[in-house]
DNA sequence: ACAATAGTGTCTGTGAGACAGTATCGA
DNA sequence: TCGATACTGTCTCACAGACACTATTGT
């Protein structure tokens, strides 16, 4: 630390960015809202809020994550801080993104404060395109979804977007999803066989044979 | 964001804590010092400085590392950020953690403004050992720490840590002691096979076979 | 019977791991 | 010649990839 008393400089001020992450119809997809205001007014832009004084930064990302989904206990983790100084073009304010990960089964997204102006846009379409977002928030979907990508393959982070008891086909699909290819079934088996374990249960009433859920194995 | 204005609400201090890591006599060391004030005075802790209102973190970041060894155009990255509310107990402090990697042979950090009270500590014996660390700097050097040994296999990210020209044992030695175990030379070389080019030089002197002198290759 | 999807058996190629052997220096 | 370290050849085994095959439902 220097010698100065950082009390007499002027500060930032620090938010948390939320990336929702869910999938539906086989789409991965993001939670985002529409400005109402300047800057960036009628832009998509990520949900955020501004980090307490006595509030650490996971708090604030669980209070962001309660206030846009109703939710709390989902799987969530930092993501990366960004601090361009003129990332917002009002003042400075540097925001540490954090990504949250919710089953399309538990997420209903007007059961949080916000009751409208929130949509579940498609990630890879909204990459595609050349659509003007707030802030560097383009950015900064680009580094979630890269994440997501790179820890697909050596975690159990795709889990979190399957219901408790998911099919294999369900999950796998999650797979392919995530890493933007197809994988043959076998191999795929056998790569996730150590995380999960069987229920007694499988699903029915489909016009094909039905498929066995399981679970995720908590322990080793 | 939300509908108030942040600036009307009391803000964090932001700060860059740096992690200066480099291999000195075949241990991976890095680069404290000790504090001269209260809180935690006299107690080892991360070199660092605050962001400046006009300066990103980056730039933040390869100020400090020049305060501290006097060099730039050395690799860093961002590591994690850490917002716990006492982390400071003068003051709610944010800090932005980055991780620097510098060989040993360009590394004089006397060379900075610093002209004492610095040192290159063993990582490990720092780790092992229950030596109190000021502030939550124990916690960081341990992510910095993981984050190293998670990198090395699927990255280049060990080149960081020899000179620009390198034998091929130096560079195993790197890998060894970032992942905490020995290699078999023969599957060492074919792993790193091609992110190497050879130079026409070898190594001199020494009772033993010389060895010849590689750099990275910087295409592909 | 048939369409559709779930699930299995097994061959192959790639790459990590292990180890034995050869090469080249100074003393 | 010898000790020490650099470098190479090659066997094995685990695992990902590929693909053919069988199984079970509703219509």
């Amino acid at each position: 630390m220097e010698k100065y008393d950082p009390s007499i400089y002027e500060k930032p001020s620090v938010a948390v960015d939320l990336l929702v992450f869910t999938i539906e119809d086989d789409r991965l997809k993001i939670l985002m809202i529409k400005r109402e205001e300047s800057p960036f007014k009628g832009k998509l832009a990520l949900p955020g809020v501004f980090v307490g004084i006595n509030e650490t930064l996971d708090k604030a990302a669980i209070r962001g994550i309660k206030e846009e989904t109703g939710l709390k206990d989902i799987y969530f983790e930092q993501l990366y801080t960004f601090g361009d100084v003129k990332r917002d073009p009002r003042m400075r304010i540097i925001s540490v993104a954090y990504m949250a990960l919710v089953p399309i089964q538990k997420l209903d997204f007007t059961a949080g404060k916000r009751t409208e102006g929130a949509w579940l846009l498609d990630v890879e379409e909204l990459l595609e395109s050349d659509k003007k977002l707030a802030f560097d928030h383009r950015k900064i979907i680009e580094c979630g979804r890269k994440r997501l990508e790179g820890k697909v393959n050596y975690t159990d982070i795709a889990f979190n977007l399957v219901d408790e008891e998911f099919t294999l086909p369900e999950l796998q699909r999650v797979y392919e999803i995530l890493l933007g290819k197809t994988l043959y079934k076998t191999n795929f088996r056998k790569k996730v066989a150590d995380m999960i374990e069987e229920t007694d249960y499988q699903t029915a009433g489909e016009a094909h044979r039905p498929s066995r859920l399981y679970r995720k194995k908590d322990i080793e």
